[in-house]
DNA sequence: TCCATTAGTTATCATTTGATAACAAAATAG
DNA sequence: CTATTTTGTTATCAAATGATAACTAATGGA
């Protein structure tokens, strides 16, 4: 296998992701929440309790803009946040129940949206599917080294 | 396969697949070029001749919008609009010399984080990770329908 | 104790992006 | 030939995002 060949199967690859998730996402319309706001959400949701800092490095923002979004995200009541008792720079968040409700419907909703995309595999298919991602996964997005 | 179990690896690996093409890209720091340029070049890169059209579909902004970068991008001979002799409402564009240089050091550069990715990698694992790629594409991103 | 570092906030400004209306020109269907 | 549709443009406005300075408070090390 050339690996500049792997490149441009690469490029395309996540060219495809990236369109299929847009695709998956995209009908997921929380009342008023813009796209930093629920990527923050989603990060939470798979995540919490996280700190502003995390939240700041992994999404790829500012620590103060960070602090914005959080701040408009809990005048919504969608997340809390609270002080570590150890160091108490720290504050932890979490969701509210009001944001726990949101997230889930909008899971819900994307997962309906998986199951049209791969309505038609078998279950050899899935099989492939799963295993495929776990190389992927493994060799490529999350290497071990 | 459990298809709920398959969706949560899903949603991690997509997020993974963000987290990675970011890391990769990001440090294509070309001169005063915003994202959406961005992705509006490397688009025509691998896909020239587009229309407005075509771009507006596939990257999901308005053709206004389109329209404006488009022209942005013109008047700093990144690309050239070419209108089409049978129907003259339609407009090819193309990259420039200028065009194809910025976007050949940009792919270039990404292509070379692209092997530290995978430096580690044996022949054996290029080809699982060739065979992983197909895989999903075919059953998942690009199904033939 | 004093200093440097870390975690986070607030405020402000510029830029980017999204949305929409109004328009023109070409093509096509009736 | 006329009406409608398609393709694209320009202009304008609002909203979202990014960048930065100035700040507070807590921690930890010398």
């Amino acid at each position: 296998m050339d690996k500049k060949q792997l490149f441009h199967q690469f490029v395309a690859f996540t060219a495809a992701v990236h369109q299929v998730t847009h695709e998956l996402t995209q009908n997921v319309k929380i009342d008023n929440i813009t796209p930093v706001q629920y990527k923050i959400l989603e990060y939470i949701k798979v995540s919490q309790p996280v700190t502003p800092t995390e939240i700041s490095d992994c999404l790829h923002m500012s620590l103060p803009n960070t602090s914005r979004e959080l701040r408009k995200l809990q005048e919504r009541k969608f997340i809390e946040k609270i002080s570590d008792t150890e160091d108490r720079r720290k504050h932890y968040i979490c969701l509210t129940e009001d944001g726990e409700k949101i997230m889930e419907e909008a899971f819900a909703c994307i997962e309906e949206r998986f199951h049209q995309l791969i309505q038609h595999a078998s279950t050899n298919d899935l099989e492939d599917i799963h295993h495929a991602l776990n190389i992927l996964d493994e060799k490529v997005f999350n290497p071990k080294l």
